[in-house]
DNA sequence: TAGATTGTTAATCGATTAACAATC
DNA sequence: TAGATTGTTAATCGATTAACAATC
């Protein structure tokens, strides 16, 4: 199956704005109504239902529960997802924090540091020496891990939890990697996120 | 001049690239170089180059500091940008203390809250009460503003700077926000690019 | 000069949108 | 039935890539 990234992204959004339809007391949609919900038009929302072969009703629309049990299943949202944090430092250990995930069945299980001082094994989400994430990976059948280490690090401490298993990594750190052909790396820039948001406020001034 | 986000992306990462190539000690790079670099074709960086009128010397590829000060002033970059975050939660303190936008010339100067317990003015970087963002903006003239606020305060929180004269928000709440036509946002979602790892992992493991 | 690289145009590719027959 | 909406095909649009003349 074709897939491209933003399709896929779209399927999160229209999820999403699902349960809002939903909670709202909404049962069945239209592809009118959800195009509008994510900003984007009807025919892209029937065109990205049809790619994974999910169908309506003519006339009838779709029907909210049904949607989201086929959607959630295509994101694999029907199962718990055990994900592992590499670095303790100030974006790791926000994310070992934040609570945004649980709500998406994302269960941070636990973080990875080679600080002796940052290791905590009594935390809501113990915070362990990085020699132990090879065995942990392995034990706990772990395929994702974000990746929060400085540069200088990362390559480094990629390799490891790619040789150990992971499948699936969200980087932080803001260079490109290297990685086997078995592991999936995505990459989070938020320096150059907001240099690009900068040019568009730049432009936008420029041309008022 | 129209561009598309994915170019200035690009050329950000063009500009990373060089300067890790010129403190490796070059002084000149072809664009078969620089693409081999960020991962894209030669054509891509002279297309991209050539959008904004950046040209090179024929047999002699790009002079490193020379294309360095043109990309830098495209991605305004030759001042130093003043940010704020606006939420004083794991996310927002996490960024507020950052290391990373430093060498990027981005200062964040400034962090606000709602809750008086997070107000502490003799920080490095002081968090504020919300209510003193609006003078602070305008007094600043602060233009661009990281959001990282629970859900339900977004849409308000949004509203606030921006009719204090935010120009552009790059926000971490999960949902869509309605910014009024002088305020560009950007979205990082978190909990999508995750789910977007998983499911590419999931075909992935499906298809071995 | 011969060889190599740019800059730009044309070709290709892929994603989005429009249109409309099918149908409830 | 008449009207409305889906599902899908064709048209459009835009971005990427290939090709190559210009030229150093």
């Amino acid at each position: 199956m074709i897939t491209n990234k933003n399709c896929i992204i779209r399927l999160s959004r229209y999820k999403n704005a699902l349960y809002r339809l939903q909670a709202l007391g909404f049962v069945k949609v239209f592809s009118d109504n959800l195009a509008d919900a994510v900003g984007v038009t009807a025919s892209q929302v029937r065109k990205d239902f049809s790619i994974f072969g999910i169908s309506g009703n003519k006339k009838g629309g779709y029907q909210i529960d049904l949607l989201l049990e086929k959607l959630n299943n295509i994101l694999g949202k029907d199962r718990l997802q055990k994900v592992i944090v590499v670095g303790g430092g100030h974006i790791g250990s926000a994310l070992m924090r934040y609570r945004g995930f649980e709500k998406e069945g994302i269960k941070i299980i636990a973080g990875f540091d080679i600080d002796p001082a940052k290791i905590n094994r009594s935390n809501p989400v113990p915070i362990l020496p990085l020699e132990e994430a090879r065995i942990f990976i392995k034990t706990n059948g772990i395929r994702i891990a974000i990746l929060a280490v400085p540069d200088i690090a990362a390559q480094q401490a990629l390799d490891l939890i790619c040789a150990a298993g992971i499948k699936g990594v969200l980087n932080f750190a803001p260079l490109r990697l290297k990685a086997p052909e078995s592991c999936i790396v995505n990459y989070v820039n938020l320096e150059i996120e907001l240099e690009n948001l900068i040019y568009f406020v730049n432009v936008a001034e420029k041309t008022e």
